[in-house]
DNA sequence: CTGAAAGCGCTTACAG
DNA sequence: CTGAAAGCGCTTACAG
């Protein structure tokens, strides 16, 4: 081919644009640049931003991003996993359902050589990338704070018994208490089966009847912490002198609810971009074809937000 | 074949769970089983509730959905657009950006004969399938509703200038106005030029040192009368004795602050799945081949939600 | 260095 | 009705 040619051929391909297909593309080099996110809810504040970082990230690459929502069902989770693996996506990105016990469908991504990071809801017991914050670590603060405040009778209103984040909330609430010599009475915790207000506030019902001397509750999300409040206030009880109450995740809620609500931070954007950077980087790991691989992790800070909620002493 | 071997040769697919390689298969069928979904905004109430919808109804067919984000950004929503013809999906859904005016990239999607269904934020000098509420009588409804309440300066917060949207709940602000025979002030009117509590605190700020006797308020959004709100409280105003106060889209904060917010209710999860239903339809049409195609809209009922910050008489 | 050919995993049109 | 072959749009290994 003359130079001349050459630089016919490449003006014409600048001037109709021309764009290789990505799906014929996949036969020969085996990559889709698709990613599959499942999140276990899409109308929640937390996910969306971590979905928000990973949609930015992936995008810088010319990856994107298949969202697939669970919808809190491990059957369907199971299903979906299956369905990105027929789409042959480069990588899947899963925070796990609440009830997700078993684990077969995550061997399978493995088995099928796709890289997998699970985000938010992890599962100890499977061996994979991994982004969280540490829960346990921002339950204590949650809870220690408190204290600090003056409160010496802390309930919990804790997730569900099976997921990760929901356990080592409890244990983050469980040892603050131990750590400054506060007793723990197990009946003083509630399952929030649902993350909603109202089951906030039917908790807060129960707990006041059977134990009025409550004058803390560290909660596991926002909105138990919410309904707990609007409960407390229909009593009679002030916030924060009676009940100091904080949340956790920081929604967008929390600082326009009354009183304010404190709560903890997670960045969620942050998390969704380090998902994508851990990715990126297992992709070009499994170039190399180490063996055994080798899993990396990430912790994203999180901080305590403090507001009206639970802020008694004012400096 | 012998019917024999036949059984055996499905029974062999059912045990090794064959499925077809999408991938492989669009090369012939040219069909990618996919869409794409460019929103404005991702941490964004009303558009994750379209987004859920679009997600559960297109997974009932097989669809998978590659989410984007415009970020509000024109440049971004091209460059998005062809990717997503780069991509081959089978179809196109767009809520447009605020400040696009120009529409080649939406032409270039018809030149490319995929299905394109606009959703809330459309266009009406562009030909295409669309689903959207009907704003300038949603509008109407909200500010007839504070007259009804009494209220005979009614002032409002608007959307940016460009989009469909914003100039049509202005106009049924204006209609409604002039329907009941209350004058029309044009330096009533001010521009939130961002979706923020902070923008429609200024706003409020400026509107009442320039006209004190304003008794009433409706806002483009939720978060602008929620700035307000607070802006009006802090001066001294009770809500809604004082100014009533009308918002719209029903945000989850609505019922959550103090007092609670009436709103306009949007159902974002109905109008998802008839996105999907629409383009399932024109999908089948497409193979018909009919010329000129026939784009088929569909209008989602929007409600009032009265709460307290408009609430003055009751029964 | 260049260019033609093979092959990725399917589907479909066609020959037998 | 069945089965072999062609072809979708790329990339890559290879022959010249």
């Amino acid at each position: 081919m003359s130079p001349k040619t050459k630089a016919r051929v490449l003006e014409y391909v600048a001037q109709v644009n021309f764009k290789p297909n990505f799906q014929a593309s996949y036969l020969r080099t085996q990559k889709t640049k698709l990613v599959g996110v499942i999140l276990p809810d899409i109308n929640h504040d937390f996910f969306n931003k971590i979905l928000k970082g990973i949609i930015t990230a992936a995008e810088t690459q010319d990856y994107n991003v298949l969202v697939l929502c669970s919808n809190e069902s491990f059957e369907k989770e199971v299903e979906q996993i299956h369905d990105l693996l027929q789409r042959k996506v480069d990588g899947i990105f899963l925070s796990i359902a609440k009830n997700t016990y078993r684990y077969e469908h995550l061997e399978a991504i493995k088995a099928a050589n796709v890289p997998l990071v699970l985000f938010d809801r992890i599962a100890k017991v499977v061996n994979s990338i991994r982004v969280a914050i540490d829960d346990q670590q921002a339950a204590f603060m949650a809870t220690e704070h408190l204290i600090q405040q003056g409160c010496k009778n802390i309930a919990h209103f804790r997730g569900d018994l099976i997921p990760q984040m929901s356990i080592d909330r409890f244990l983050g609430y469980k040892r603050a208490l131990e750590h400054y010599g506060l007793p723990f009475h197990k009946e003083w915790t509630f399952i929030c089966a649902e993350n909603s207000i109202e089951n906030g506030k039917m908790n807060a019902e129960i707990l006041l009847k059977s134990a009025p001397e409550i004058d803390g509750l560290f909660t596991i999300t926002d909105l138990a912490a919410v309904g707990a409040i609007s409960y407390f206030k229909e009593q009679g009880r002030r916030i924060p002198k009676d009940i100091a109450v904080i949340g956790f995740s920081n929604w967008a809620i929390a600082p326009l609810v009354t009183p304010t609500l404190s709560s903890v931070e997670q960045n969620g954007y942050l998390m969704g971009l380090k998902v994508v950077e851990l990715f990126f980087k297992a992709l070009e790991k499994s170039n190399e074809n180490e063996e055994p691989p080798i899993y990396e992790s990430a912790i994203i800070p999180s901080q305590l937000i403090i507001r009206d909620s639970s802020l008694r002493i004012k400096n």
